[in-house]
DNA sequence: GTATGCGCCGAACGCTCG
DNA sequence: CGAGCGTTCGGCGCATAC
């Protein structure tokens, strides 16, 4: 599948966003004038607008606010401060909270019907189509998802270095460079790597390893705990792990409301077959 | 040349609502 | 209980850093 049009250029480092304010906002017309200002009529396109309220079952949202990752030594543990706020003892070695700056801009939507229009496909019953790019996609919420990244505002911003993120997983992902937690090792050479594709590219180009999946084949799930970058590839363990040194994880509220949602549905007794749960001392299942 | 970061996707998961 | 929808996860591929 080509996939050049979901790059965009590429701004500074991480940290290094080119953030403006608002009103420091300039927008060039399209130099080819070729802007589409009558857009194909969409089955159902969100307006932009409508997709920047935070979400409030988010993992990062306010009910799960996550707690600031504390790294096993040596990695340092930056202080928990608000924004704007700095740590009196290490107010120079720690940089204050970066508030969470947000791109925006009045007229989103119109400014990015701008962008290059990209080849038609003739929409069949079903489809859903961006009024902005023109791609199609098969679901309702493929294309209200698709519509963020259209959007400015970042919904998901980093504690750590402020920047945005439209997506909670990879704002998960990001801040792994900030707590230096690499959850994927190279058993031939005990190199560690943030993500999986990091991994098997190495495994491929330095070892000669080549992987036995097919494209896009999902392979074996690994928990890893943000916390301290224990991993397992198994849910149990993972989980006593979490109970026993992170109890105060969303993660394990997360796990705790799932197994009472089951042993709702499912009953105690299907719950204790579950090779994967275990009991834990205060009566859930782990 | 290799490692890293990340934008975006498809798909699975989980919740809500009729 | 199924449909619909939002959330979460993991993969791909690119740009950039090293």
């Amino acid at each position: 599948m080509p996939r050049a049009f979901l790059v965009k250029k590429k701004q500074a480092a991480c940290g290094g966003w080119r953030w403006r304010d608002p009103e420091q906002l300039e927008w060039r017309e399209d130099p080819s004038g070729v802007s589409d200002s009558t857009p194909e009529k969409t089955l159902s396109a969100p307006d932009v607008s409508e997709l920047d309220a935070p979400s409030q079952t988010s993992d990062f949202g306010s009910e799960e606010a996550p707690e600031l990752a504390i790294p096993p030594v040596p990695i340092p543990t930056p202080p928990v401060l608000g924004f704007g706020e700095q740590d009196p003892e290490t107010s120079q070695d720690w940089p204050a909270l970066q508030p969470p700056r947000q791109l925006y801009h009045p007229n989103a939507l119109a400014l990015a019907s701008r962008a290059k229009p990209r080849p038609r496909v003739a929409p069949s019953s079903g489809d859903f189509l961006c009024s902005v790019c023109h791609k199609l996609f098969p679901l309702q919420r493929m294309l209200t998802r698709h519509m963020k990244c259209h959007s400015l505002v970042k919904r998901h911003p980093c504690r750590y270095c402020g920047k945005g993120f439209n997506d909670t997983f990879d704002l998960k992902r990001h801040m792994r460079t900030h707590t230096g937690i690499r959850p994927y090792r190279c058993e031939l050479c005990e190199k560690a790597f943030t993500q999986r594709c990091s991994l098997e590219s190495h495994k491929r180009k330095i070892h000669g390893v080549h992987q036995q999946y097919a494209y896009r084949q999902r392979r074996s799930k690994i928990f890893v705990c943000e916390d301290c970058g224990f991993t397992s590839n198994r849910p149990d363990e993972y989980f006593v792990h979490i109970r026993q040194c992170h109890p105060g994880s969303p993660a394990l509220r997360r796990y705790y409301r799932r197994q009472a949602h089951e042993n709702a549905n499912f009953g105690v007794a299907e719950c204790k077959l579950n090779p994967y749960l275990v009991y834990s001392n205060s009566g859930y299942f782990i």
